[in-house]
Order: structure tokens, then C-alpha cells, then sequence
DNA sequence: TGGTTAATTAGCTGATTGGTAAATTACGGA
DNA sequence: TCCGTAATTTACCAATCAGCTAATTAACCA
């Protein structure tokens, strides 16, 4: 049947949804890595690696140069400003907890002592 | 080999990698429904829906009540707002683009008209 | 009790994922 | 030209995912 969604958004946060990832993209935060110095903390085979930076290079979150044989990776970070917008929209569910609201008013309906 | 990532920002951004998953949110967010009720908009059937709010709940994003035979689903931002906080620090990464930045400077040396 | 509606579970299929090992491409340097 | 290093590609495997149909559970109502 249908397959996995390729929109842009559901792209980015596939992405995301994995540790070994979201710790190249912090490494990638200090600046940009070869494919080996992002391999070298991970127990991982480099192949493994190869297949991860894929999968962000086609959401979007990292670019490959080419330097001799070398293809450092960079951070982008355009489609987090993207996935971040998208959850803007239930800030307000987060920000004021309705419960919270409650007790607030109900706070509000008591006499001061 | 192993699996799926387990942890709880993982399954978050799991969750949110469909849009069929993304669009019940966004329903949810004008108030809580059966699942019927979630369902209609939908050209899918009542066991997919199902698996899809089971993903939602397991990543802590709806809880579900019941009442007599409904099971009215409730949106819970809670890991929106964890994931949102793990998206913050990359922030500056697209809040203030390096090559704006330097456009930025250049322009500060330069003497006002 | 039996019927209706709400929702989930079970079992199936095909596609995708995350990993491996082995082979291959690409480049720089002696 | 040949060697070494960087990285990707090519099978291959087990596990998971997204959807379906059919069967089942759960609760209400008459």
C-alpha cells in the first residue's frame, strides 16, 4: 500500500526521530565535521553512518561540500526554524495548562484572607 | 539487530512524522473527540485510525478517557513542549544566519553617510 | 435477552528502516 | 602508476510500519 509520507514536514521530523542523528546534529552544532569525525564516537560502521547523513541531507538539516576526498557536512538548520514554527501553533496549550487555569481562577473567585 | 529508538524524544518526533497523526492533533486542538468523530475527516478506516491515535497516546501526545462507549481523546502538549525545548537550542543556528551576520558587520565598518 | 453502535484486536501484505559485510568509487601523493 | 585513505554503494537480514478485512470486546437500549 502507500508508503511513508514525503512531505517536507513529516521528512524533517523522521529524521529527528532518532538519538544517533539528533547527535550528529549537536556535533555538527560545533561546527562542521568530515563523515570519520562524525563516525569516531559512535559504535557504528561508517556505512551505518553514511546511510544516517542521508536521511539528513534529505530533510534538509545538513549540506555535504567536497574537499579532495573529503565531504565535510554542515549544519542547516532552516528546517528546524520550519518544525519549531509548526509547533508554535500549540504553545498555548503548553503555556497555560488548563488545569492551571483553573485553579487560577478559582483562586481568583476565593475572598482574599 | 536492534530496533526502533524507545526514548521518550524519539517516539515524540516518531509520532509527529505523519500527517494523518499531525491533522489529529490539530483537531484536538479545538477540543477533545470520540474517535469516530476524528475519524470522519479521514478516507481511511476505523482500525487505522486506532493504530494511529496508539502511537499518538504512546508518545504522551492524547490521553483517552471513557464514557460508556466512547473514548473521547484529549490533546496533551506536555512532549510538544519538550520537544520544542530541544529544538531551542539550535535556535541561533537559524535566528541569526552567519552570512546575514557578516553582512551585519561589514555594514557596522562602514562609515554613515 | 438480543440488537446496535463504538472501538480495538488479530492476522495479513508490501514497503521501509537500521544495521551488517564486502565491493566500489574518488582523490592525493610517492 | 600504484598505494592508501575517505566515503558510498550494493546486496542482504530482521524488525517495524501503515494500511486493509474480518473478528472481537464493550457498553447502551429495548
Amino acid at each position: 500500500m502507500s508508503a511513508v509520507a514525503t512531505d517536507p514536514l513529516s521528512v524533517v521530523f523522521a529524521a529527528l526521530a532518532d538519538p544517533t542523528r539528533r547527535a550528529i546534529l549537536a556535533r555538527l552544532a560545533e561546527g562542521p565535521a568530515t563523515v570519520n569525525e562524525i563516525a569516531e564516537p559512535f559504535e557504528m560502521t561508517l556505512p551505518a553512518i553514511s546511510k544516517h547523513l542521508k536521511v539528513l541531507e534529505r530533510a534538509g538539516l545538513i549540506s555535504r561540500g567536497r574537499q579532495a576526498q573529503w565531504r565535510p557536512c554542515t549544519l542547516e538548520a532552516e528546517p528546524l526554524r520550519a518544525a519549531s514554527e509548526w509547533m508554535g501553533q500549540y504553545r498555548v496549550f503548553w503555556e497555560h495548562r488548563f488545569d492551571r487555569l483553573d485553579a487560577h481562577l478559582r483562586t481568583l473567585l476565593e475572598p482574599p484572607a
